[in-house]
DNA sequence: CGTTAGCACTCTACGCGTGAGAGTGCCAAA
DNA sequence: TTTGGCACTCTCACGCGTAGAGTGCTAACG
């Protein structure tokens, strides 16, 4: 466990203490490389025999022996293959991968799949999650772009030929929320109030210039000093707001879990079985809100460095997107700790800047 | 008894034409609710001694060998225990199972975990999709309730601070869809509009008297001879009805998929893949779709029975809901052929005939 | 002094044969 | 019609031996 803070004091501060030589560095690269293509613990023969080296089998394990003494390496059992420890899957990418940009194929893809759809939110999201699962054959997740603190933006009220009334919140980050008021619940509360459209109307135009920009708490005490119809509806605003807070991360949109599931580890069911859960429940992503909060960029969390215990066999590559201080979203994959880094991160990385770009199209620019 | 059980069959109506013995009837019975539990193939011996038909193995045996004659039972090899066929299965959930109707404490906590919850509708399938799961220990799909044929009902139009406008087309079913309206395009095609709150206001009544319950090809000629920029709006909502009409099944909430994953037929996660594959594309669903709008109440999909290729190992039991002429969602359960079915029937039905009740309740009476 | 070849050793995966156990089907007796 | 008996079949678990891949060590080499 001494060994997980020192992974993630590494993964922060950026260089890790060890220094090793040339050729330990190439033989690590290596063995993670050929590790996460083939799933099979690597040996020295086959090592120098595939990835052409120019030294031999014997200097290559020795190599190799040093690299376990670090904590880079493991064993399997004393006469298997060599397989990449957490902390030699974290060195190879602080500084051993070769981190290329992706293509301009890839780019050109992407960005066409994203044009194809008309940018309806939920739409959107989950096309992410599509073509970042597609793009690093992993398991994606993406949530919607939230605000910390929920403001409020705009209101208008409607009333249905059903008779109930519709409620549409649109907060300053430009996220909506809709609700139906309760009929009954209404008349019993304000058994002298007309509600037909116009009086409705009346009431959102003096929450909207009354309410505009304030939170959850400042709208339920400005609401309290309106007339009767404005200060009920603005309680059930106040109420939203405040749902809109307690949910860090309240809806995500996963897909790809299929590409987990096809991975070798994960074969059998049981293995998979509490990750799934966790995804599905998606607390895991909690942790990751203050991380990417403070700092922007891609995260990589690898194995045991992920806190929670079901997760010590994936690794998370994720990043934030969205203005910074206006909404807030997370998107990234999860994968086996033997994942392809040098493909997810970039992936990640240039969708994370791509949504950006469009939220920020979309909203128009900051006055 | 017998005469009961004959009587029951009758009123039922649509019997299949086998005519079975009283002893092949609870031999079969028996069969499939010890391979429900077990999941082992089961033997004439093991039957006997743990449910005591009375009679002796030999007995037994040669029931199985007629049931298996007909085509309700099979044989994984020689020298098995009996399985039950789809068939075996179908004859069980029409006329041999024991169908009782939820407990009053298992309806009390479905309803207690409804009750808990703020109707957000999202939130509120969600919900629903996870109580259905967990009360079945199966997977469990549910569909927003959607009307077949997409009409207008209300439309607002809000000008947003930030510059870009807000459509929020309330559907005649009462769905929602909304829609931010691109600033750039609406300035370039109606440049001499003036778009103020004021206008918007003016163009979003005109289009609530002239659109009132039509669908989107009556709209988009309607929308044709309004004044520009009502013209303008009508044609987006008129795309936006389009789209509501064209997804059969757009959104789907799903909950339990590893209580399926822990099923010993689907522990290989090989055998579950192409049927995460098809869950998550949704498309089994529209099969259903038909299926349930003709006729409501529970439907059971057994095996083979189900189209889909990839399904011929999981049975469905599914549930139309929501208010019959206006809109309709699905809800069901999804699990392996060898499912509990005296279990997940009857809870699909509560379920379904409580989210009616809701569903009723919001919308109000009609007029 | 670092590198390499050689060698003994270790561990897994795989194929094979064997025996126990569960279940069947058939037949003759009750 | 039911039952007991019996021969037969098939799977599964176990043990065993071998092939193969890989290691670690040591001694020789440049």
């Amino acid at each position: 466990m001494t060994d997980e803070r020192i992974a993630r004091e590494r993964a922060r501060g950026g260089r890790p203490a060890v220094e090793l030589t040339d050729r330990q560095r190439s033989v690590l690269r290596a063995v993670v490389e050929d590790y996460v293509l083939t799933a099979v613990p690597v040996g020295s023969k086959s090592l120098v025999s595939r990835y052409g080296l120019g030294v031999s089998p014997a200097t290559v394990r020795s190599a190799m022996a040093e690299l376990e003494a670090l904590g880079l390496l493991s064993h399997p059992h004393t006469s298997a293959g060599r397989v990449p420890s957490d902390l030699g899957y974290r060195l190879y990418v602080e500084s051993l991968m070769r981190e290329a940009e992706l293509d301009t194929t890839d780019r050109l893809m992407i960005r066409h799949q994203f044009s194809q759809v008309q940018l309806t939110s939920n739409e959107w999201l989950r096309l992410a999650a599509s073509i970042l699962a597609g793009s690093t054959r992993s398991a994606a997740v993406v949530t919607p772009a939230r605000s910390r603190r929920a403001r409020f933006g705009h209101v208008q009220l409607v009333a249905l030929a059903d008779g109930t009334r519709l409620l549409v919140l649109v907060l300053a980050d430009g996220n909506v929320s809709q609700r139906r008021l309760d009929r009954y619940a209404l008349e019993r509360e304000l058994p002298d109030e007309a509600l037909d459209q116009a009086a409705l109307d009346a009431a959102a135009a003096l929450l909207n210039t009354e309410l505009a920009g304030l939170s959850a708490p400042q709208v339920r005490r400005r609401a309290a000093k309106l007339p009767a119809l404005a200060a009920h509806i603005g309680q059930v605003v106040s109420g939203q707001l405040e749902e809109a807070d307690a949910v860090v991360v309240e809806e995500v949109f996963t897909d790809g879990i299929v590409n987990v599931l096809e991975q070798p580890e994960f074969a059998e069911g049981t293995k998979l079985r509490p990750i799934l859960e966790v995804i599905q429940r998606s607390d895991f992503l909690e942790q990751l809100v203050p991380v990417l909060t403070r700092r922007g960029g891609v995260h990589v969390i690898i194995g045991h460095e992920n806190t929670n215990d079901a997760m010590h066999e994936v690794s998370l590559v994720f990043a934030p997107y969205g203005a910074p201080d206006r909404a807030l979203g997370l998107l990234g994959v999860l994968g086996p700790t033997r994942m392809r880094y040098p493909r997810a991160i970039p992936t990640v990385r240039y969708i994370s800047t791509l949504m950006n770009e469009l939220i920020n199209s979309e909203y128009g620019e900051p006055q």
